[in-house]
DNA sequence: AGCACGCCGACT
DNA sequence: GTCGGCGTGCTC
């Protein structure tokens, strides 16, 4: 008797375990680990799916009691063996139930019939389609001489050509076809993610520092040396080069590659220098393509015909049996943390994958996450550094312009002085200027705009957040002023504590309305304007960026998105105009993302030939991760963030775990938050150490009428957090107030709540 | 999660 | 008497 473990696929912690059903003799044969399989669950025998993860013939159920499996789901992707076993790491890692870990590992999810392409060949003489075809125009049989001539004169038609262009319907074919005239050849064709691509095979010489890492990751490599490297290379030192150097050697060796990037950086000019050089043995997956698209990908790597796969977080995922190297470029990008349950780090994910299939991980950055540069500097992981830009190409001059200032001198304009006047030469000398706004941080958080000075938490270290009484978000004194890390409240100022000015102001400035702004101050520039809003439709990014570069444009206003490793060799200015807003944020990652921002938007500008200039706008002009990142040092940015992480305790240098409890009823989600606050401390006693802080209320503290609570635990040691979420979620599961309520986990958060 | 069972109030 | 409300408990 043959048994299958199984998981049900209902995404629920109660009966997040291993259901065993009998395998029916007949499926004995075909039932693999991975399947997806129908299966009769709970009293009224309810058909669902479910995963198989374990075959065996003991089981440790009442036999009598276990119910038989109803089928295979053949239209289904079998999940490989060590995925499953990734999936398990996903989970035990990053918390959720196995059945959402599954999902995660199964990038592309059914089988889609594969996409031929039908072709009408000659299956006769020619003189005998020749005769054919004349007794057929005799009779005036316009359809069937339309075929004739076309097969007689082509060979062979496509069979679209046929039905679409030629007008001609299936009895026809038909009818020639069991005359043996013609022959309908069907052959199967993978849906190619490159539309017509035309890209060349572009080599270029290693440098001395490009050469040095390449050489050595090689010796490693080939002396059997598995290791995580950490490549820090500032914008335009060439990392693309040698990550193509480190694919080439690797996949010469019979083994395969993922290289992540972000999602948005998955752009043309990525994809077809990658083309270029690795021609048929790269393909991509991302979620812009169509399903069919995706899976052909997929049986592609599955086959062998590929063994480079380029894509997004999910990419990861690829059913490669024999990787090599993975890659993850831009490794400092917050989109590499998934947003949904199970919010797992690719980064963390990828180490293991590596790990389980006997490859190394090369991480690249021109700003490395605080993370990834910590552990490098403990010899976690190899270092490498690249200070050059590879083409000679000068970093841009940079001006840090200071608001406050600008205030003073009577400009209340959203310009400084300095950014409207190059913008004007810029203009006048037909060159481009790229407008950055950075929208994280619009969030709500209140300051004086007269000396800068932004209301804090006196114990956190964050900003306040404004709570409007009403719901239309306009400032006024009802509202009150909230700290999100410990729930801490003051009531609105009037006057700035620091200043004793009264222009306070809440912050809050869509792209549309800075576009606008800037159509009215140079009503002569063509503008475009890149975000959310824009971008849409399904190539809407490209297409704004594509006409950008044609010089379609002279100002380009945008968000985030701007700056993504994009080359516009004609652009010679960039503004960003509220460098610090996102230091305002209320999460620990505030200045490490306003220093990416400002590095990444900076080296837009002068990637040509002639020289760049950048002009940050700030009220904070001292703050280190704008002084840094204006004279480009990441290490002394660095070296100043890790000293307050560590002081505040904070990732890398501490973990934190999150806890979100949401319920419809406010008095329940603060019910549990507190039973879980207090159980937490009865679950570690004395044995562990760990700091809670809450619960306090989330940032959006209603969403969906669920009411938001928090709760963060902090501890050294990531086991803890895990061995205590453990625990927790146990205890959850006989606790009468959970029914109501919800609980979310969350590792080392990138977003805020 | 989703379903059945079960124990209480207001209806033909 | 019984239909249906939701609270409780189980699912191989």
């Amino acid at each position: 008797m043959l048994f299958a473990d199984v998981i049900v696929d209902i995404s629920h912690e109660s009966i997040d375990k291993i259901f065993q059903y009998k395998v029916p003799e007949r499926l004995c044969d075909d039932i693999t680990i991975g399947m997806k399989v129908l299966i009769p669950f709970g009293k009224g025998n309810k058909r669902i799916n479910g995963y198989v993860v374990g075959l065996g013939s003991e089981t440790d159920y009442e036999v009598d009691k276990i119910k038989e499996i109803i089928n295979i789901d053949n239209n289904s992707i079998t999940i490989e063996n060590n995925l499953i076993k990734l999936a398990y790491y996903i989970k035990d890692t990053f918390g959720g139930t196995i059945n959402e870990a599954l999902k995660v590992v199964l990038p592309v999810k059914d089988t889609v019939k594969e996409k031929n392409k039908r072709k009408i060949v000659t299956k006769a003489d020619k003189e005998v389609i020749r005769y054919e075809l004349e007794a057929n125009k005799k009779k005036n049989n316009t359809a069937r001489v339309r075929v004739l001539e076309a097969v007689l004169k082509y060979g062979s038609i496509d069979y679209d050509y046929a039905t679409y262009q030629l007008k001609i319907t299936k009895s026809v074919i038909d009818y020639f076809v069991s005359m043996g005239l013609i022959e309908v050849e069907t052959i199967v064709t993978y849906r190619s993610p490159f539309g017509n691509i035309n890209a060349e095979d572009k080599r270029f010489d290693l440098n001395d520092s490009q050469r040095y890492i390449v050489e050595d990751f090689i010796k490693e490599y080939d002396s059997g040396i598995r290791n995580t490297y950490l490549i820090h290379g500032v914008t335009g030192s060439g990392k693309t080069l040698v990550f193509m150097e480190m694919i080439e050697h690797v996949i010469a060796k019979g083994k395969q590659v993922i290289m992540l990037i972000p999602e948005i950086a998955l752009t043309y000019q990525t994809v077809n220098r990658f083309y270029g050089r690795f021609k048929d043995k790269v393909s991509i997956l991302n979620s812009r393509m169509s399903k069919g698209e995706r899976y052909d990908q997929y049986l592609r790597a599955k086959n062998h015909d590929i063994s480079i796969m380029i894509g997004p977080r999910s990419a990861l995922f690829t059913p490669f049996d024999n990787i090599g190297l993975i890659i993850m470029d831009e490794e400092h990008e917050n989109s590499y943390k998934s947003e949904n349950v199970p919010k797992y780090h690719a980064r963390e994910v990828a180490i293991e994958r590596a790990r389980m299939s006997g490859a190394s991980v090369v991480l690249g950055s021109a700003t490395p996450s605080l993370e990834a540069y910590y552990r490098a500097k403990k010899g976690i992981y190899k270092l490498y550094e690249m200070t050059k830009r590879a083409n000679d190409a000068v970093m841009p001059k940079v001006w840090i312009e200071d608001m406050r200032a600008e205030l003073k001198a009577k400009n209340k304009s959203i310009f400084s002085r300095r950014l409207y006047m190059l913008i004007n030469e810029r203009l006048a000398r037909k060159e481009q200027i790229m407008l950055f706004i950075n929208r994280r941080g619009y969030s709500g958080f209140v300051s004086c705009r007269s000396c800068g000075y932004v209301f804090k938490c006196p114990h956190c270290d964050i900003s306040l957040t404004y709570h409007s009484t009403v719901n239309d978000k306009k400032y006024d004194n009802n509202g009150k002023l909230v700290c999100h890390y410990c729930g801490y409240e003051q009531s609105t100022a009037d006057v700035c504590p620091e200043c004793g000015s009264d222009y306070i102001a809440l912050f809050g400035t869509g792209t549309q309305k800075i576009e606008d702004y800037v159509k009215r101050m140079f009503p002569m520039a063509r503008v475009l304007r890149m975000d959310a809003d824009t971008t849409g439709k399904k190539h809407g990014h490209e297409n704004i960026l594509s006409d950008f570069a044609k010089g379609n444009a002279d100002i380009l206003v945008g968000t985030q998105m701007i700056v993504k490793g994009h080359d516009f060799p004609n652009v010679t200015l960039v503004g960003i105009l509220a460098a610090d807003l996102s230091l305002n944020t209320n999460d620990y990652k505030a200045s490490e993302r306003t220093f990416q921002l400002i590095s990444q938007a900076a080296g837009r500008s002068g990637r040509g030939e002639k020289k760049g200039e950048v002009v940050i706008q700030t009220y904070r002009p001292e703050h280190y991760s704008i002084t840094s990142s204006a004279c480009n040092d990441y290490v002394s940015f660095y070296e100043k963030e890790i000293a307050y992480r560590s002081f505040m305790q904070y990732p890398p240098v501490a973990n934190i775990m999150v806890m979100l409890i949401i319920s419809k009823q406010e008095e329940y989600a603060e019910a549990l938050s507190e039973m879980i606050a207090s159980k937490t401390e009865t679950i570690c006693g004395e044995q562990f150490e760990y700091r809670l802080i809450g619960p306090v209320n989330a940032t959006l503290s209603k969403a969906n009428d669920y009411y938001r609570k928090l709760i963060y635990i902090k501890s050294n040691d990531y086991d803890t957090l895990k061995y205590i979420k453990n625990n927790l979620e146990k205890w959850l599961l006989s606790s009468k107030q959970y029914s109501k309520c919800n609980v979310f986990f969350d590792f080392n958060p990138v977003n805020g709540y």
